[in-house]
Formats: structure tokens, C-alpha cells, sequence
DNA sequence: ACTGATGATTTGCA
DNA sequence: TGCAAATCATCAGT
């Protein structure tokens, strides 16, 4: 306590010696000029300090003694200077607080991503443009959009509602804090700056809770559009029809099931699909096939029949306009995605040896297709069907490449051939 | 939770 | 550049 007193009395006495930094100390000067002992500044300090180790009563009347005290203008102006030149020291280190580079990165990304921007509709290009970039079916695109933006929104409130209870807070803590300073302004010297100054800190202090909140509600619109536009996130299996025309394609083509790029761009848009989608998809089936004919072969076996079927009954169609007519003038008539035929066609052709009337090409077909449905089922594998003739056995040679055992690639899949639209015959 | 299927991506090759 | 092969990540059935 004494070293205290000490401090204090020091501490006026530097307002006096602070003189030639031209700090106005005129009033305490005339008071002293004026025969005023400097002690008597140090006896009012000891009685301020000596009030807190009285009883409140009696603080009371201690302070109001001190108040009224003809020195205390006096005191009280050299604390204010003193205090002045304090603050002024500080504020030249600390004050120079241009707007946070870091919050406006923050804010304008908030702003872009539609989450502190104007209510509504703010995140909707962002939204559209992972919708678009995710690809997908336009059904599926729209589904996306809608659950990113139910999402946003979430985010959006939640952003929103803290930002308010931030807000709250901080005003709440101001004002709490100035109702203090102004309460004590009345007994030690504060000055509307320095309250200006204390406001300005708790903001600042605030603000760095602002950030974090900012930037985590930004973390969380990046993960949640990583999540959209990762496609591989966001996979969906093609829908039934889809795949069946990939897969008729495909086993119509056994011999040679690289479909060129217009082929490629016809089953994209049968299959509400892309191109590299579809690229994808023939990339994965030959590779899956070739590395497991036997577990495909069911399914080889199950388009054979839909695609002889389909064949069938456009060549019967073909024969009731032209009567005189093979069953295969319809099928190799087309040889676009539509007509299926490929090399399987003829290879059904030969199994009977000869050509049936159309309409009996459909039921033979099928109770063919049938028994063989039903001997994969038994055997369940390749090797034992192997030479079955709806699917002769294809062979991976040495290259890679896809060979018919049974037929030289030259004649399976002729250039411009029955159902062989095919794009590049290196592999 | 596990597992096979499946669409997408990556890497290396010709 | 297109492909094969390996791999990843998710879906979907159990």
C-alpha cells in the first residue's frame, strides 16, 4: 500500500516534470505557484488509497470529503493529463486498424457462395454450377440442386443466427462495459476517447469471434460443395434402361465392342448419359468382362435372346412388307444402335442351318434361348457352354485385343459389317 | 457391418 | 489420344 502511495505521489510529480514535452500542467503550477505545497496532492492521493481499507460507511464520507476537497480539480486535471499522454503512447503502437484483409476475404466468399448475401436465390449459380459440373442425368442434376440448397440454406441459418447471437453479445458487452466506465468516470478521470477507445477493443476482440465463424461457416460450404462436385461422391448407379442399352450394344458387339464416337454419342443421349459416361462404362465392362467371362455369360446369354428377339420381329415386320425376304435383310438393312443384329444375328442365322419363316423365327429363337438360359444356369460358367453357338467364345489374344475363337475378327466384324459400328479395332 | 457391384479416376503405354 | 489395368469411392442388397 505505501509503495502504492509512493507511486501515486511519484507519478504527479511526473505530471509536473513532464513539462517540456509541452503537457499543460498551468493549473497544477499556479497551485503550486500559489504556495500550494505539492504535499498536499500526495496527502489526498494516501486518503484515496487509504479509503479501501475502510469500512464503506465511512469510504463514503471519506470520498466525499476528497470531492469536495479544494485540491481535487487539480488532481483530477493532472490524472487526465497523465492519462492522456499514456493513451496517446498506446494508441500510436496499436491503433492503426485498417479493415481485416482476412474478414473481407471471408465476406466476399460469403457473399459468393450466398450465405451473407441478399435472402433467397444468392446461392442458386453456385448451386447450379456443381449441379452442371457434377454432370448426371438432368433428373438427377435437379435433385442435387435442390439438395444443395437445402444445405446452403442450412448453413444460411445457422451462419445467420450465431451471427446474431455474436452481435447480441458484442452490444450487450459495450454497453455493459460504457455503463461501467461512465459509472466510474465520476470517481477517477476517464474521457469520452478513452470509452471510444475501450469500444473500439472489445469490438476488435469480438471481431476475431467473428471470424471464426465466418470461416468455419466457409469451411462448410467448401466441404459441402466438394461433396457436390465430387463426382465420384456423388455416383450413381445408371438407371435399368440405361444399362440395357449399354449392354445390348455391347454384347451385339462382342467381337468388337468399342463403339465408334457418333455410336458413342447416340447411346449417351439414349441413355441420358454423357460420352466420357459412356466411354467409362465400355472401358469397365470389357475389362470386367474379360477378366470374368464366366460370370457374365448369363447376362451375354440374356441379351442374346432380347437382342434376337428384337431382331426377329423387325425382320418379320421387314418380311410382311417385302415378302420374299431373308430374316437377316431387316437386321443388316440397319446396322446403327437399333437393330442389335451385329454378328449375333448371323450367328443364330446358322445355328438352324437354314432360315425359318418369320413367324416362327421369334418362338424357335426363344425356346433356344430358354435351354441355353437354363444349361448356364446348371453349369453356371463359360467354359462348359464354350461351344454354344448363340455366344461363340471370344478369346483375349496375346495383344489384348478381342478375337472370336471361332471366326477371324476380319469377318465378325467387318468394316461397315452387320451391326459394327466400331471406332478403333487396335485393341 | 459386410460384401459384391459399379461408376469414376489415375497411371502408364503405344 | 484412346485404351487397359489398377484403384478408389459409393451404392445397394444381405
Amino acid at each position: 500500500m505505501d509503495d502504492q502511495v509512493r507511486m501515486l505521489a511519484a507519478l504527479s510529480g511526473l505530471g509536473a516534470l513532464s513539462q517540456p514535452d509541452g503537457v499543460d500542467v498551468d493549473s497544477v503550477r499556479k497551485q503550486q505557484q500559489l504556495g500550494q505545497p505539492q504535499q498536499d496532492i500526495g496527502d489526498i492521493l494516501q486518503q484515496i488509497m487509504a479509503i479501501t481499507d475502510e469500512s464503506l460507511d465511512e469510504a463514503q464520507a471519506r470520498k466525499h470529503a476528497l470531492n469536495c476537497h479544494r485540491m481535487k480539480p487539480a488532481l483530477f486535471s493532472v490524472l487526465c493529463e497523465i492519462k492522456e499522454k499514456t493513451v496517446l503512447s498506446i494508441r500510436g503502437v496499436q491503433e492503426e486498424d485498417p479493415p481485416d484483409p482476412q474478414i473481407m476475404r471471408l465476406d466476399n466468399m460469403l457473399l459468393a457462395e450466398g450465405v451473407s448475401g441478399p435472402e433467397k436465390g444468392g446461392g442458386s449459380a453456385a448451386a447450379a454450377a456443381a449441379a452442371a459440373a457434377a454432370g448426371g442425368s438432368p433428373n438427377d442434376g435437379s435433385i442435387e440442386h435442390s439438395d444443395y440448397r437445402a444445405k446452403l440454406a442450412q448453413i444460411r441459418q445457422i451462419y445467420h443466427s450465431e451471427l446474431e447471437k455474436y452481435e447480441q453479445a458484442c452490444s450487450e458487452f459495450t454497453n455493459h462495459v460504457m455503463n461501467l466506465l461512465r459509472e466510474q468516470s465520476r470517481t477517477r478521470p476517464i474521457s469520452p476517447k478513452e470509452i471510444e477507445r475501450m469500444v473500439g477493443i472489445i469490438h476488435r476482440k469480438f471481431s476475431s469471434i467473428q471470424m471464426q465463424l465466418k470461416q468455419s461457416t466457409c469451411e462448410a460450404v467448401m466441404i459441402l460443395r466438394s461433396r457436390f462436385l465430387d463426382a465420384r461422391r456423388k455416383r450413381r448407379n445408371f438407371n435399368k434402361q440405361a444399362t440395357e442399352v449399354l449392354n445390348e450394344y455391347f454384347y451385339s458387339h462382342l467381337s468388337n465392342p468399342y463403339p465408334s464416337e457418333e455410336a458413342k454419342e447416340e447411346l449417351a443421349k439414349k441413355c441420358a448419359i454423357t460420352v466420357s459416361q459412356v466411354s467409362n462404362w465400355f472401358g469397365n465392362k470389357r475389362i470386367r468382362y474379360k477378366k470374368n467371362i464366366g460370370k457374365f455369360q448369363e447376362e451375354a446369354n440374356l441379351y442374346a435372346v432380347k437382342t434376337a428377339v428384337d431382331a426377329a420381329s423387325v425382320s418379320a415386320q421387314a418380311s410382311q412388307a417385302n415378302s420374299p425376304a431373308t430374316p437377316n435383310s431387316g437386321s443388316s438393312a440397319s446396322h446403327n444402335l437399333n437393330s442389335n443384329s451385329g454378328d449375333l444375328y448371323l450367328t443364330m442365322h446358322g445355328l438352324n442351318g437354314d432360315t425359318y419363316p418369320s413367324s416362327q423365327v421369334t418362338s424357335n429363337l426363344q425356346t433356344q434361348a430358354d435351354t441355353l438360359h437354363r444349361a448356364t444356369r446348371q453349369t453356371g460358367g463359360y467354359e462348359e457352354i464354350a461351344g454354344n453357338p448363340m455366344y461363340p467364345p471370344r478369346r483375349i489374344d496375346s495383344n489384348g485385343s478381342w478375337q472370336d475363337v471361332t471366326t477371324p475378327s476380319s469377318v465378325t466384324s467387318p468394316p461397315g459389317g452387320p451391326g459394327s459400328v466400331h471406332s478403333d479395332t487396335s485393341n
